[in-house]
RNA sequence: AUUCAGAGUGAG
């Protein structure tokens, strides 16, 4: 019994509710599933970010009568963390409280990432105070966490005042803690001092890992230094780590970055005779340099390409394709691409919606432009303000000075700031 | 036995 829930989670992370589900049902035949069982399928469905479904099988549970126990409350306020679902998340927190189940260290740890990564640093603050009341003691794990929010944020000061008041607590920092270091520096462009934190980490013998190294590559191509990309990448491979999807699409961006269309294309070409493959935003980056280049065929070929190789296109790829047709004015195209889109219930964002607006400019259509726009607003994408300049520009050409204007005023009314 | 932490792709 107890293997089987080893099993669910193994198959959770694994990648698949799918199989998750699958192997609830079979162990069901067998078996009275329990909140233990109920926890790791809600687990998973956090992981394919999926709260429809996670909801669901908390309905199941309770027809089940299995009773929620701190797992559970945990599960869900993972769930609703995940996707930003502050008030839900909440009311969970609440609901635990009223039943009479105490928070424990992850479920203060589940919310401080969820504030942590919506940068609500002073609901941060206040449930760190809270939970240091309680007596509950931080653990590596909610260091890294918030260490590696402050560094997404670029507030490398901040990411260092915890780390301090992590030592200052008594707390041994892992892999995991130094890489959100690490990328911290990274995301700030303190590139001596992200290589110090290397060599600490050298001289602690941790053995580093292919995602250790993607921080240390993406940093330098963000600084531009793609010779330092791929002698990092080098020194992956002679220290025996086997690059990842992540490493190798950063060389392919880096690629890009530096040299000629001609060498990407070879570099990349190699990857895909290789047994692992290149993964979706592998292609996508070799598309949006294709895109940049205005090279239609190319971004076609490699959409089909990959679709043929069983890459899944996402949301992002759609986006490309899109954008290059309509770079290039094959409107027709464009709209039978985005329809195949919708199709595949892959929704269209803002930058899509800028993205065909300013095509549209581009080829002086205003009216498309703005039809465009409507149309994309009514299907439930939040414009911001790229899609609202793209827009006026495309007004403008034409010179509707006015009805540039009242789009201008429509963003204001939108509360959006203006840049 | 189950529930929490670290890196990559597209727009004006």
């Amino acid at each position: 019994f107890a293997v089987y829930t080893v099993l669910l989670s193994v198959l959770a992370k694994a990648g698949g509710v799918k199989a998750v589900e699958n192997a609830f049902q079979e162990m069901k035949k067998e078996w009275r599933p329990n909140a233990f069982t109920y926890n790791a399928v809600i687990s998973a469905c956090r992981k394919a970010e999926s709260v429809g479904k996670a909801e669901e099988w908390v309905q199941k549970m309770k027809e089940d009568r299995v009773k929620p126990d701190i797992g559970t409350y945990n599960s869900l306020i993972g769930v609703y963390g995940k996707q930003r679902m502050v008030e839900k998340a909440e009311m969970i927190r609440k609901e635990m409280v009223s039943r009479g189940v105490h928070a424990d260290a992850r479920t203060y740890y589940t919310l401080l990432n969820m504030y942590g990564e919506m940068e609500l640093w002073d609901e941060v603050g206040v449930l760190w105070e809270e939970m240091e009341k309680k007596g509950v003691r931080a653990e590596a794990c909610i260091f890294s966490s918030l260490i590696g929010a402050f560094g997404k944020a670029q507030k490398a000061d901040m990411a260092e005042k915890w780390w301090e008041k992590m030592e200052r607590a008594g707390v041994e920092p892992n892999l995991k803690t130094f890489c959100s270091l690490l990328n911290a520096y990274g995301r700030s462009n303190l590139v001596e001092r992200a290589e110090s934190v290397w060599q600490a980490m050298k001289a602690k013998k941790f053995f580093f890992d292919a995602l250790s190294y993607g921080i240390m590559m993406d940093m330098y191509f963000r600084n531009g230094r793609h010779d330092q990309v791929l002698s990092w990448h080098r020194e992956m491979g002679r220290n025996g780590v086997r690059p990842n999807d992540i490493t190798r699409s950063t060389l392919i961006m880096s690629s890009a970055a530096s040299g000629d269309l001609v060498s990407t294309q070879k570099l990349f070409q190699g990857m895909l005779r290789s047994w692992q493959g290149v993964d979706v935003t592998t292609w996508n980056s070799m598309a949006a340099l294709y895109c940049k280049h205005k090279r239609v065929e190319e971004v076609l070929n490699l959409f089909g390409e990959m679709k043929q190789r069983g890459v899944k296109p996402d949301a992002v790829t759609y986006s490309t394709v899109v954008d290059v047709c309509g770079k290039v004015g094959r409107f027709e195209e464009a709209e039978r691409l985005f329809q195949e889109m919708l199709d595949r219930d892959l929704k269209p964002d803002s930058q899509l919606l800028s993205k065909v607006v300013s095509n549209y400019g581009r080829h002086n259509q205003p009216e498309k432009a703005r039809e465009w726009f409507q149309r994309l607003t009514g299907a439930g994408v939040v414009p911001n303000v790229n899609c609202f300049t793209a827009l006026m520009s495309s007004l403008l050409k034409t010179e509707q000075y006015s009805e540039a204007r009242d789009v201008f005023g429509d963003m204001r009314e939108q509360g959006l700031q203006v840049d």
